[in-house]
DNA sequence: ATCCTTTTCTGACTCAGAGTCAAATTTTTA
DNA sequence: TAAAAATTTGACTCTGAGTCAGAAAAGGAT
């Protein structure tokens, strides 16, 4: 079946042609710059071509947000195989998270967009499917490492439930996120910069969690710089310098 | 001056009128089935008499958000006058959170639509700021509570800044409203149910911010029987009922 | 009441842009 | 090389937000 292989080929190519630039429009004027009919004229193709490969512009939207879902999980990934505490590699996580909201800033607003029921209607049920196994395989890695901190006891036994910790970590993760995307709504002098206290936010809610090392006994600091040196240095190089995150 | 008292109070009542119904269709049609031609059929005057009100059909939106957005301003200030300690007076912010919540269950998904780019874009500048001071207004009281911990020692000197605690509070919340609201993304064996769990997180986070009592000094189920039988009954009373929109 | 002015309202548009489809074009097969 | 199958598209439709010139109503002066 070599000749339906390399079509196949062709229109996943074709497709990744059509995603790619929606992303870049996404990206240079945003959801109501994302217009079809300009679209089809920077692929060459005709719109209806567009819409043999999607269903509607929001099954579009799904496909960009759903490859920035893939390098996150990717990312997230990379902490299972950290060596240290499973508080540590906790942080791993943390960081990747940091590290694509750094890398693709306009993935966020894309990606708050993407969770809004009024889109997720005219969603595919197929790619929205694909989403939430994407979505599903980061908050996995998590789980597993709640887990190993469970095993190893450096999570007490009678401790909070490994889904009421994910809760609270995906909680302050989204929810600083958005409230970065309206930072707006805050007087300047409020002083609230969400993501650069979101990584004292998880220390002190893994404290109150009572995962060791809780802050004080560990030197967290020389954990950031090992993760960064050590798992994201590639993808930092590639950022221009000067990112905060203390 | 009187007529021109009658003029105002008479387009107040008309901007009313538009804005009650206009919830109304967010209600049961959603964001797709506020149609502003229907909309105009259903009050009786014509679509260019709500465009005389409203800018953009995402101004309206924002109207209608403004009103539940105020109402939430209103049950977070009942804060202040608990008599207890700082932190039962915080959870009584986090009580009102959730009444609005279950209350109105479909502001949550109207709230998060608004809070994107995309919509945003749209709004009045003079709306959009109104929209900010009342939601500056339910932040005030979070962190006027704060600020009355650390006074009266409830909150270690040393601890992380009101600014700090403020965003990871804010954070827990609105990363909650968020999950609920994309539920179905999880699994159903995942265990996680976001709004069940905001309160041990609540209380995980502000443990570890060393925010006194801690959870296992002090018996904060009472305080929630406290809270409400004597703050919130009236809400409760109407919610038990099944009654949506006093 | 009558006429003029100001304010408010609306019918009948425009316009953008998502989405469709029958027919043209290209590719495969025999 | 011609019929069949798959692919592509130009030219549509359709919905619904948003506009505006002029009609209708209200206010004010005589």
């Amino acid at each position: 079946m070599t000749i339906s292989d390399r079509k196949a080929r062709e229109r996943a190519e074709r497709e990744r042609l059509i995603v790619d630039q929606a992303d870049r429009m996404l990206l240079e004027q945003g959801y109501h710059g994302l217009n079809l009919d300009e679209l089809a004229e920077r692929i060459e193709y005709s719109k209806a071509t567009i819409y043999n490969h999607f269903n509607s512009k929001e099954d579009l939207m799904a496909a960009v947000d759903l490859r920035h879902l893939e390098l996150r999980a990717e990312l997230f990934g990379r902490a299972l195989l950290f060596r240290g505490t499973t508080r540590e590699r906790m942080f791993v996580v943390g960081w990747a998270d940091y590290i694509i909201a750094m890398k693709y800033p306009h993935w966020s607003s894309l990606h708050q967009l993407m969770e809004t029921r009024s889109i997720q209607e005219k969603i595919t049920q197929s790619r929205l499917d694909a989403c939430h196994r994407v979505g599903f395989r980061c908050i996995q890695v998590a789980f597993e490492i709640i887990r190993q901190a469970r095993q190893c006891g450096e999570l007490p036994d009678d401790g909070p439930s490994e889904a009421q910790i994910l809760s609270g970590l995906i909680s302050l993760s989204k929810g600083a996120h958005l409230l970065q995307e309206n930072i707006s709504m805050f007087p300047e002098d409020s002083g609230i910069r969400p993501l650069e206290m979101l990584n004292l936010n998880y220390h002190l809610f893994l404290d109150g969690a009572g995962w060791k090392p809780l802050r004080h006994q560990f030197d967290y600091d020389q954990t950031g710089l090992r993760i960064r040196s050590e798992v994201f240095s590639h993808e930092l190089a590639a950022l221009a310098e000067g990112s905060p995150m203390a």
